[in-house]
DNA sequence: ACAACATTCAAGCGATTAATTGAATGATAG
DNA sequence: CTATCATTCAATTAATCGCTTGAATGTTGT
C-alpha cells in the first residue's frame, strides 16, 4: 500500500458506490430483492449470459453487497442483508429526488399527470383486513409463486386487458411489482386508468413489503 | 429515447452511483460537507487541478449531488441537501460494515486494537455542559476558524506533539475531524493514547454535529 | 470598452471496464 | 473413477473514464 490510508479508505467506498453504478448490476440487484437466486436464473430474467452475469455478481460480492453459498451443483446469490436495500432505496430516493429525467420518465410510464399518489403499506394493509381493495401482483408467474402478497391476483403486464372484465368500474385496485426500480406497475396502473378503473400503485414492491414483516403467501400446492 | 423505460431510469439511478464511485468525487464531497467552498478552494484542499476540479463538480451536478451559484467572479459549490449526506454515510456504513480491507485499514490508523470506541454526539454534548472534558479539533485551522464545536483547542495533525505538555495526564480528550471519511481523528487519537492520554474520537465529524443541531462556533473576530 | 480573473469547454492520451468467446474448475451421479 | 453439468476463469475487443493541456466563456473593476 503505497498510497496514503486517506486515500486508500475513499477507494474501498469508491469501490462500493462503483458496483451499484451499472444498470445490469442495479438490475441484479433487484431481482436479488425478490429472493435468492442462481446464476442461471438470474440471467435469464436480466437478459444477461451466464458469464457475464457471473461476472458482475462476483464485483457485487467484491463490494459484499451480496453473498453467495453453494447448493449441489448450483450456486446461490442473496443480498447480504437489509443494508444493500437500505442503499439501494436512498440512491432512489436520490436520483428521483434530484433529477428532472427520472420523474419525466415516471411522468411518461404512468400517462400524464393524473397519475395518483402510491398507496402506503400502511394503509394496504388496513384496508385488506376490511376487504375493500383488490390487490394486483404485476410480475411474471414464477414470481407470484415465489411469494406474494395474500389475496393478490397476478397478471402479466401484456396480459392487463384481459383482467379488466372481472373488475367491478368503482372498485379500488392497488398495483404492486418487484420494487421501486420495477416499472410494471407503473405501466399497469396507466393502463388500467386509461379503462377509467380506480387504480393506484403500491409504495415499493414486494421485498419492502417483506422487510415491513408483512404476510407474504407462497404456492406451496 | 430507443431504450426501454426500465433501462432508461436505471441508468439514472447508476448515474447517481457513479458519481459517487471516484475517490476525488468523494473526497470532495467531504470538503463540501464542511461547507461551501468555491472551485479554486476545492481544488487546493484536494490536490486536484482546477480544471479537474472542475469536472468532478460538473460530474456531481449532474447527478444532482451538489448545486452551484455564482458569486460575482467565483462560482460556489455545496452539497444539495442533506440527503446527499445521508447517501455519503450509508455507502460508508456499508463498506465498513462488509469490507474487512476497510477495517484493516483504520485498525493500522487507530495504532492497533487497543483503540476505544468513539464518543457519541450526545454523550460529547453532555459532557461539554458539565465541562469534564477537553475537545481537540484536528483539522487545518481555516476549516476551524470556518466553524468548530464551542470550545474546542485546534491543532493540525503535525503539530499535535506541541499540545501534549499542555494537557493533563488524567483528562478525557474527545478528538474530531471533518467527518467520517476523514481519518485525522483516528491518527491523533493514536498518538495521544501513545503517550498514555485518555483519548477518545468523536463519532462523525463537524458536518454531523451540525446536522444534529448542535452548536457551532466560528471565528467571528 | 478593455483588461484581469475564475471557471468551463474541447481535444487527446493512457488506463480501466464491460461484453464475448472458449477453456478450466469443482461437485454430483453413475 | 469418469462423465456431466453449473459456474468461474482467462483472453480479447470496443467503449468509457480520468487527467492534462490550451483555448473559450463570462464577470468584475478601471
Amino acid at each position: 500500500m503505497s498510497i496514503s490510508p486517506k486515500t486508500a479508505l475513499l477507494e474501498e467506498y469508491a469501490l462500493v458506490a462503483g458496483a451499484l453504478s451499472a444498470p445490469a448490476r442495479l438490475s441484479l440487484l433487484e431481482q436479488l430483492a425478490q429472493g435468492e437466486r442462481g446464476v442461471e436464473a438470474l440471467a435469464e430474467k436480466t437478459g444477461l449470459t451466464i458469464a457475464n452475469c457471473s461476472q458482475h455478481l462476483q464485483q457485487l460480492r467484491r463490494a459484499a453487497l451480496v453473498t453467495s453459498r453453494r447448493d449441489g451443483k448450483a450456486v446461490i446469490y442473496r443480498l447480504t442483508d437489509a443494508k444493500t436495500l437500505a442503499l439501494m432505496d436512498l440512491l432512489r430516493v436520490v436520483a428521483e429526488r434530484n433529477l428532472a429525467q427520472v420523474e419525466r420518465i415516471l411522468r411518461g410510464l404512468s400517462g400524464g399527470e393524473d397519475a395518483p399518489e402510491p398507496v402506503s403499506r400502511e394503509d394496504l394493509a388496513a384496508r385488506l383486513a376490511e376487504g375493500s381493495v383488490t390487490v394486483l401482483d404485476v410480475r411474471p408467474a414464477d414470481e407470484y409463486a415465489a411469494g406474494h402478497i395474500p389475496g393478490a391476483l397476478n397478471t402479466a403486464l401484456t396480459e392487463i386487458e384481459r383482467i379488466i372484465p372481472s373488475l367491478k368500474p368503482g372498485a379500488e385496485i392497488v398495483a404492486y411489482c418487484r420494487g421501486p426500480y420495477c416499472v410494471y406497475a407503473h405501466q399497469a396502473v396507466a393502463a388500467l386508468r386509461k379503462h377509467g378503473l380506480n387504480a393506484r400503485r403500491l409504495e415499493g414492491g414486494l421485498p419492502e413489503w417483506r422487510e415491513d414483516g408483512r404476510p407474504v403467501r407462497t404456492n406451496a400446492s
